[in-house]
DNA sequence: CCCATGGTACGAGAGTCGTCGAAGCAGACG
DNA sequence: CGTCTGCTTCGACGACTCTCGTACCATGGG
């Protein structure tokens, strides 16, 4: 192996392509906020399969590319699976504070139902 | 005329019934998003008929009311006319941060765009 | 080379959403 | 009273969403 395996590409939109009622669209989905939820807790990547959702496989890829089409994540192959991570930088830079304030409130709220 | 006129009443879910899922997704809409920063940018209240949107009144019914089911908006009879307020303090009590995030990145996008 | 694994493509079905027009109701004002 | 204005209600329609199952492709390991 060399560094990355740039076999398959993903098409992603720019950073100036991102709107906003995309992004805001694709977190007000129960099942893709849980998956930004986790993303934003770990470190940097996770495959698909990390994921334990509610949903079939299909599903599951088709919620991966809502969010990647919206700009929300950046997708990547590596060999067999595929790789996951936010485009933090990227959402910062259009949309400062959004994103943690949505993570923030995500997390109040499952505090909040749980409790 | 004493303080209110309490006669035609809304219904209008409680703090803790507001789901951030619904937020986002009320906020999603391009129509309800600029209702939202029209309302932001005001002083307090805003009749329906003050807004200039690019749809019939029958829809403008139809996002005013997604607005307030799910939370954003507190709405109010006022004679012939409803008064539209933003829920800002159950907003930042329940999401802290959000709103403005929303209204600061909405009102970036428009700039780009706009530029 | 074959096959297991991880993910995709393609319908398809149920449901929701945004939009409209026409008809209707509630106050305000003559 | 009659009428105007502001908003609602009620279908209805097309579009989109979420979900699934089945069939499929691509990579990696025996």
């Amino acid at each position: 192996m060399t560094d990355r395996d740039t076999s398959r590409t993903l098409a992603h939109p720019e950073a100036a392509e991102i709107r906003l009622e995309g992004v805001l669209h694709a977190l007000s989905d129960p099942v893709r906020l849980s998956i930004v939820l986790d993303l934003a807790g770990s470190a940097d990547d996770l495959a698909c399969s990390h994921f334990d959702l509610p949903v079939t496989k299909s599903t599951t890829t088709h919620h991966f590319r809502v969010l990647r089409e919206s700009g929300v994540v950046r997708q990547a192959y590596r060999g067999t699976t595929k790789l996951n991570a936010l485009r933090r930088d990227d959402l910062e830079a259009l949309f400062p504070g959004l994103l943690d304030s949505v993570l923030t409130a995500a997390a109040a709220e499952t505090a909040r139902l749980t409790a």
